[in-house]
DNA sequence: TGAAGGATTTGT
DNA sequence: CAAATCCTTCAC
């Protein structure tokens, strides 16, 4: 079977406005899964990924970091969307949101996997990290991306090296049809408002993990 | 000012 | 199942 990513990748993708985002995240959530993260570093190589694991975050939801108060770290939510909400978990890994919803309202869906179109230039791939699993897993997603804290609260767009791009009408067509197919199921890791349904990713992409598909 | 803990990943 | 590892948050 032939790489969805390489399937889907168009040229003359559209870049994702924050009108668009601007709705609350779980109905964004599950219409990002198909739509392309774009990476473009200094040196201007650039990757597209196919987004294929996304969960959503909102105002009154336990598990939301923004659910207590507003803080330093969660603010970002709390503003409008089309930006990055990025944070360090456990010391080591960091995690990439899309802010969404109107301003006031703190929302973010968090990408959970993505297929790189590519390899980066200096990533090592291995049995154990395979090309079509760099990016299986926030963590591992934002490590190959080179996505940082420096990233938190810029807005998503070409000038700032990262960005979003809808669909491919390919990919839209297979989705509506039915051959490609976005399964809803429960958030993973969390302690809190683990019974929410709102986590959604794309059936057979070897970047969502067995745990991660596990059902409800 | 200090301590507890976390939307993860990996290896034992 | 526990370690790695450090920032954020909340309590004192």
């Amino acid at each position: 079977m032939q790489s969805l990513v390489l399937k889907y990748l168009s040229s003359n993708a559209t870049v994702i406005q924050t009108s668009w985002l601007s709705r609350p995240s779980p109905d964004i959530a599950p219409e990002l899964i198909g739509c392309w993260l774009v990476r473009q570093w200094p040196t201007g190589e650039t990757i597209r990924s196919l987004i294929v694991e996304a969960e959503a975050y909102t105002s009154g939801d336990p598990a939301c970091h923004a659910y207590r108060r507003r803080t330093p770290r969660n603010s970002v939510m709390f503003g409008p969307a089309g930006k990055a909400y990025v944070y360090l978990i456990y010391g080591m890994y960091h995690c990439f949101n899309v802010v969404t919803d109107d301003d006031g309202i703190p929302s973010a869906v968090l990408l959970r996997a993505v297929e790189l179109e590519r390899v980066p230039e200096g990533v090592e791939t291995s049995k154990k990290n395979p090309r079509d699993r760099l990016g299986a897993g926030p963590g591992k997603l934002c490590r190959v991306l080179d996505i940082t804290l420096a990233h938190t609260q810029q807005p998503l767009i070409p000038s700032a090296g990262l960005w979003l791009e809808h669909r491919s009408p390919e990919c839209q067509q297979d989705i509506e049809s039915g051959l490609l197919s976005i399964t809803q199921t429960t958030r993973i890791g969390l302690t809190q408002g683990t019974d929410i349904p709102w986590r959604w990713y794309l059936e057979n992409s070897p970047a969502v993990s067995k745990r991660a598909v596990k059902k409800m």
